[in-house]
DNA sequence: CAGCTTATATCGGTCATCCGATATATATAA
DNA sequence: TTATATATATCGGATGACCGATATAAGCTG
């Protein structure tokens, strides 16, 4: 727990996910917009990983183009950003003014 | 990462913040509530520890009576909580309609 | 008082997130 | 071509959130 007792820790494919959801991005276009809304950036060691999962779990589809992978969401991805949605508005129920 | 890829892990000593700064509560009422929102009760393992570091850190205040101890924001808790939303607002900014 | 329930607290261990360093591959520059 | 920069990827290790079991302590009921 750090001193603003959020760490967010356990986010970030949730995160990805919803971005990914707005627009089609590649990874490093995904850790610029974490950076505007998190204050820093994601190491590398942490973004990718994290991007992996997401396609290994079938939510993430890639598109490459030269040396850069462009991720769009997928059906079954799209349906699991709509739960994952649902149940962060549930419990953060009254957070956001 | 869960099927919804949303564990939401790291986040329970801000909502707890969150919660404690709606209503003062004691600890059976803040695993009850957390339960409302989430689908499932933290263990007694997970929630008391979390309180816990909030007390240490100076963000929480208790009240014992008897058996219960009832958790009231301190102002640096206050002010914590006030970082911390404005924090989380901008991380999730479009996720909630 | 004795026995049961409830609320709080701690301990040990597990597991996943995350970071820093490093590796690979493609593009650009000189 | 050689060198440099950019994008993606992997690995090892550390941290810490979390759970289950257990412990303490206070109330209730008989």
């Amino acid at each position: 727990m750090n001193d603003e007792s959020c760490d967010m820790r356990g986010m970030l494919g949730f995160l990805i996910l919803f971005l990914v959801s707005k627009k089609p991005m590649h990874g490093k276009e995904i850790a610029d917009e974490i950076a505007k809304r998190k204050g820093e950036k994601p190491s590398p060691g942490t973004l990718y990983p994290a991007i992996k999962n997401l396609r290994e779990a079938g939510f993430l589809e890639e598109k490459k183009e030269g040396k850069t992978i462009t991720y769009a969401l997928t059906p079954s991805g799209k349906k699991a950003l709509t739960v994952a949605k649902r149940k962060f508005c549930n419990i953060f129920l009254g957070v956001f003014p």
